[in-house]
DNA sequence: CGCCTTTGACCAGCGC
DNA sequence: GCGCTGGTCAAAGGCG
């Protein structure tokens, strides 16, 4: 990062500018109006080409990031041999990746693969491969990773560069759904669910279903689950962990790095907002805002 | 009894 | 051709 330090630019916003002279007086007469009216249009004007200044800090800053990267790829790549691994009809060619629960160690390889994206989409006309981190419990050895659909498990084997077993499931919400997922314990960190999900679903997620009709709501956060004995059953299995890392959200709402299975991020959406209403830190400021707000507006109104 | 999971066997691709 | 490896199948067993 060095050679990019010297060239940083100031992306910070001074927006104290003119705060202290926007107190009205007391009795203006019209042309202190006027004038006053011009003075804040012209911080208005200014403010508003700082704000472009600084959009166009933010993608000189984003391009020199996304070089310096690719350099450093390209150094690795030539470092390293690469992987010993056959062709796979669906190899993470199409990849793209979801970070939940602010899990931030995924491997170099596959912010490699990750930031290379956008180039092999270009040549990719296979089927679409996802790949999701869940973060669970440390004590939690199942397989089973709850993301709306239901799945049916076929099979499970240990590889070569990962001692954890990986499961395969199918998907069981459609018979013509032919999507597949592969659920693997990540090397570096025991606690962190590696879900590989290839294809795409044709058919609606049975949570939002569930959820519209009101029925078997069990199913939205059961997985596999078909029964509500099943889903007590399983009520210590993975569930994708609430809290969001904010310092990551780029990687989730970039145009490079969106994540592109619609469900999954629906999927996150709907548990960043319920996590936001179950959270009372929230809540409470929300409350406070909202209260504040109020007070402002009775403030002034007298 | 039906559904689901487990697990050993089998198959296919790849490298040597 | 052979061995290794990942992926899939299907019978057996468990559970409600």
């Amino acid at each position: 990062m060095d050679q990019y330090s010297s060239s940083l630019v100031d992306t910070s916003l001074d927006l104290t500018i003119g705060v202290t002279r926007m107190r009205v007086e007391e009795d203006p007469p019209t042309s202190a109006l006027v004038e006053e009216l011009k003075r804040v249009s012209a911080e208005n004007k200014k403010l508003s080409e700082m704000l472009t200044l600084m959009y166009d800090n933010y993608n000189v800053l984003r391009k020199q990031l996304m070089e310096y990267v690719n350099k450093s790829n390209i150094t690795e790549r030539d470092q390293s041999s690469p992987p010993k691994k056959r062709k796979s009809p669906a190899r993470e060619d199409a990849f793209s990746s979801a970070v939940i629960g602010g899990v931030s160690e995924s491997s170099s390889t596959d912010q490699d693969e990750y930031l290379c994206k956008k180039q092999r989409e270009e040549t990719v006309v296979k089927e679409k491969v996802s790949r999701v981190y869940y973060k669970t419990e440390s004590s939690d050895t199942t397989l089973v990773v709850k993301d709306g659909y239901q799945w049916r498990k076929y099979g499970q084997k240990v590889t070569r560069d990962n001692p954890s077993p990986r499961a395969y499931f199918k998907c069981a919400c459609a018979p013509s759904c032919s999507v597949k997922k592969k659920v693997q314990r990540s090397v570096e960190d025991q606690s962190v669910l590696v879900a590989t999900y290839e294809g795409e679903h044709n058919h609606p997620m049975p949570s939002q279903i569930d959820s519209n009709n009101g029925l078997n709501r069990y199913i939205s956060h059961g997985g596999s689950a078909s029964t509500p004995a099943a889903a007590n059953r399983r009520s210590s299995l993975t569930e994708p962990v609430t809290t969001v890392d904010l310092t990551e959200s780029k990687k989730v709402t970039s145009p490079t790095s969106r994540i592109d299975f619609p469900e999954v991020q629906k999927l996150l959406v709907e548990q960043m907002a319920s996590s936001l209403t179950k959270d009372p830190n929230f809540t409470a400021a929300l409350a406070a805002a909202v209260t504040g707000k109020l007070y402002q507006q009775n403030h002034t109104e007298k």
